[in-house]
DNA sequence: AATTCTCGCAACCGCGGCGCA
DNA sequence: GTGCGCCGCGGTTGCGAGAAT
């Protein structure tokens, strides 16, 4: 049954690593390739269990990645997607090619949520401070806002759901979507449908193609709405949406990727 | 110069999903 | 079908460096 343990936690080291453990594995990994991190320690002669080994490699070793600080772009691309996608720091750093997510979640930890709230904005919910009584006092007596994934009758057809972001107060009137993960399956929404152009494009705004944030970028059923965001984080067009007041393209979940 | 405080980062821990036996 | 280990992820901790007193 099953597989023997991946390592004997009393003979291993731990805590920071020596430049000798280093050298070791970085020239382990160059003759072997990465992959099987549970037998790669005693393969190595390391006194590291795999776990500790993948770690090191991953957020200090690799020779892709980009150290030094973080660019004004890389941070705002950052506070988007931590906006869209919450503390999925691998998916974010997936969207940030040099950089890890123990990286970017410690720079977020330590710099991009002062920065936003000296901007007056939660860093938890991407809201502006100065809403959050009133928004507190909306949640308490009629729910929190909800992200719904909710197809249309020809995305059923094709098996396509939409990620559509309603407050259940007041479902097309905020313009900056509480992001509460709060998750549930509705029926399609009709309503937004007849809502005339401005209500369109405010939908077309808040709809993600859920076949891309589930990571089936090449899927058939990829019709994603929000197309490029990442691509464009440098150059605010005036094809953008103003996303938590940054002039800004819409993401294209096609490129999430897992690491 | 010595001590205390604060901050940033590397590493660890625990958990959940997945696959193997 | 079930149990167990591996892998990857997010949260947390601990330590060292620099700033402040």
């Amino acid at each position: 049954m099953g597989r023997s343990p991946c390592c004997e936690k009393a003979h291993t080291n731990k805590g920071a690593w020596t430049k000798e453990e280093d050298d070791r594995l970085i020239a382990y990994i160059r003759a072997h390739g990465e992959g099987c991190w549970r037998s790669l320690p005693k393969a190595a002669g390391l006194l590291r269990c795999g776990k500790s080994c993948r770690l090191r490699w991953i957020n200090y070793l690799r020779p892709d990645l980009k150290r030094g600080n973080f660019t004004e772009e890389e941070d705002e691309l950052i506070i988007k997607l931590h906006s869209l996608l919450g503390n999925k720091w691998s998916l974010i750093a997936g969207r940030l090619p040099g950089r890890t997510d123990n990286e970017i979640k410690n720079y977020w930890n330590t710099h991009i949520r002062r920065k936003l709230l000296s901007r007056g904005i939660d860093p938890a919910t991407h809201r502006s401070l100065n809403d959050s009584p009133r928004h507190n006092q909306a949640q308490e007596s009629a729910g929190a806002a909800t992200i719904c994934f909710a197809p249309k009758q020809e995305e059923k057809d094709n098996n396509v759901l939409f990620v559509e972001v309603k407050d259940s107060k007041s479902p097309t009137s905020e313009r900056c979507p509480d992001l509460n993960l709060e998750l549930s399956i509705s029926p399609p929404h009709h309503e937004r449908e007849e809502g005339g152009d401005e209500e369109e494009s405010k939908s077309i705004g808040r709809s993600l193609c859920f076949a891309c944030s589930l990571g089936l970028q090449n899927s058939k059923d990829c019709s994603c709405a929000l197309n490029a965001i990442t691509a464009n984080a440098n150059a605010s067009s005036a094809t953008g949406f103003d996303f938590l007041g940054l002039k800004t393209n819409p993401l294209d979940y096609r490129t999430l990727q897992m690491k």
